[in-house]
DNA sequence: AATTAATTTTAGATTTGTCTAAATTAAAGT
DNA sequence: ACTTTAATTTAGACAAATCTAAAATTAATT
């Protein structure tokens, strides 16, 4: 199968929104990918006929094995192009999005593998994020301490550092638990707190002590 | 400004049908572009308006000094992507056209220059073509043997072997005269004698004797 | 449970690049 | 010079991807 740009946007775009939300919606894609909510109806109307995803009307959507197999290829690809541009090319890691944004389309797949063995398969690009190899697979984050996630990034909590009835007391009121995911949108260097913010809730800050008991494995966007 | 990849296309095919003809038709350009003459009509009418070619309906058409430099940009990237495929990513030079064919259309310019110092500055690709410079200038043929002249090249006519009137006779009956682009077609390696092309003539041969004596300057396509 | 608000979808229009078929212009042959 | 042929352009249609405005559906609120 051959996709557009525009199709391959959009499944990029999804699988992202997907690594945070589960299920993805009309506006929220719409957002990011600055178009209208009604383009993105009709463009989910074809991806659904080309199985690329499941979608009923109203009800939400996310990509399909297919459609992940995809993102996955397109991901490769742009983080590929990034190690290329930083590490032959000498760009700033600041500098590469936009050029690889427009190189991951480039359609031949032998070219891609090519440029991996002439990088000698990299694992991660110059953001810190890993590479998929070419079946689709990357590696894991491990488990970091909340405190210790990066600004901006999302981790999922996956262990928290004891069993209190003081903390679990304080988690449910904050409406935390395993599974939650966690950006941390700033961080003040005042007192260590962190200000995060959690899906369906304002932004709201933690002590230095809360986010060093919490446990969180980095959700890769 | 900026252009789409149809219309970058169309100014590549534009440029390498007039080094050969300095003048390009409408079903010239669409047997090139693979595409019916009413397109590229329309297309024509669009880049008339963008002031990339002169053109006058019934007339035929050539670029404008806007429209070489850039003829001449696309090239570059061309050439350049297809040394990086052959002499870094170790592509065969048979292997690299239609991938250098999307890549040419990345429109960063940064990249290009960045790529171009990676390569140590190239002068020819993988096929033996110049490399534009940056400012479009690219090295210019020295004169050659017709009968070295490879397949499928054209060369342009620069100098005869002689002035003996057994040859001018000759050159006059078959209408090749200082200036006149020949394309070599076919090589007989019994007699060492080649088929050649001229515009408006039906291909026919030439003897070894003949080629010997005309010299020319190859037409980069 | 009913109404309001927000989200999502449909309907119809627009742009870009293409096409076929018909009309126009230029070139070639007698 | 006239007629036939070939090349080119116009007119009208279509597919892809987008948009605005209106209608339909779901979610939220009283």
């Amino acid at each position: 199968m051959n996709f557009s740009v525009s199709e391959e946007n959009y499944i990029k775009s999804i699988y992202h929104l997907q690594q945070i939300d589960g299920m993805v919606t009309t506006n929220e894609l719409a957002a990011q990918l600055k178009t209208k909510a009604a383009s993105v109806t009709d463009m989910l109307k074809k991806l659904k006929t080309k199985k690329l995803l499941h979608y009923e009307k109203y009800q939400g959507f996310k990509l399909s094995e297919q459609g992940k197999k995809l993102a996955l290829t397109i991901i490769r690809k742009h983080r590929l192009w990034e190690f290329f541009l930083v590490n032959k090319l000498s760009f700033g890691w600041d500098q590469v999005h936009d050029i690889a944004e427009e190189m991951e389309h480039i359609s031949s797949s032998l070219l891609i593998e090519k440029l991996d063995a002439f990088l000698l398969y990299p694992k991660y690009d110059p953001h810190g994020d890993p590479i998929p190899d070419s079946n689709g697979k990357m590696e894991t984050s491990k488990q970091i301490n909340l405190a210790d996630l990066a600004l901006n990034k999302i981790g999922e909590v996956s262990a928290v550092g004891s069993q209190s009835s003081e903390l679990l007391e304080l988690l449910r009121h904050k409406k935390i638990g395993i599974g939650t995911k966690i950006q941390v949108v700033k961080k003040f260097s005042f007192d260590s707190s962190i200000e995060i913010k959690i899906k369906n809730l304002s932004p709201f800050s933690i002590s230095q002590q809360l986010a060093e008991t919490l446990f969180v494995k980095i959700v890769y966007d």
